[in-house]
DNA sequence: TTGACATTTAGTCAAATAGCTAAATATAAG
DNA sequence: CTTATATTTAGCTATTTGACTAAATGTCAA
């Protein structure tokens, strides 16, 4: 009961539901690539990442500097994502995401970053 | 998106867990036999109903005074409550809902309602 | 070791929410 | 019509939660 009302609590939140979205397109992100995604600031996501991890949708990777995380489906609940993937393909929102996203992955995470913390890295 | 969200927000409420869990043993239930079962005032369940119909899950059906209340299945999330039965029936809190309610539900509808306004009605 | 930096934690604030009581609504019975 | 009563709505309070900023942590590179 707690971990099922802990899977539900971490999936009622839109810009959760969005991570979920992007993690189920895209296998990994890192933590900066889902915040340039939802366009809040980095303790905000760090802090979403920790609670769906705790409802144990999440697990991550650290690699130097980044860490990079990616979906867990837990014992049981595969036909839970079944109907999210369903939802996902029909939404408009994660549509354009998807988009945003698939620029995002296309760039170089050094620039990323460096684009984040706001050095505008003079496009000729 | 939304109609997801707003399913998701509805289930992640341990009372009005308690409640679909009770509507998927009992078909239908008046608001005054959930009230008795959550321990809480009529106009908490009357908002808890109201969420849950809100979402979808849950359609009515007026008797004279009493309104009662059954699960619906929204199109393609049966795999959802397949998930949340498999919860439901490995649920200490739920198992023990599921003994107070077969009380509740053999008590006559008159009686609990009575009882309810604190008539506690003489047992010799 | 020092500095840079991605991520997390701590602390604050505003909005959302679950609970309550009391008043309103709708229905049945006298 | 009037009274009784099951449910809902309105108004309130306390708690939770999502967002932010600032400080702390842990890792890489010089």
């Amino acid at each position: 009961m707690k971990t099922t009302l802990g899977i539900l609590k971490a999936l009622s939140d839109r810009n959760r539901l969005r991570i979920v979205a992007a993690l189920s397109r895209y296998e990994e992100l890192c933590a900066c690539q889902i915040t340039e995604l939802l366009q809040v600031t980095g303790a905000t996501v760090s802090r979403h990442l920790s609670i769906l991890q705790h409802a144990g949708l999440l697990s991550s990777r650290k690699e130097g500097r980044w860490i990079y995380y990616q979906l867990v489906y837990p014992e049981g609940s595969d036909a839970v994502f079944t109907w999210l993937g369903a939802t996902f393909a029909g939404s408009m929102e994660i549509q354009a995401d998807s988009e945003v996203l698939d620029k995002i992955a296309s760039i170089d995470r050094e620039e990323l970053c460096r684009s984040q913390r706001g050095e505008i890295c003079c496009p000729k």
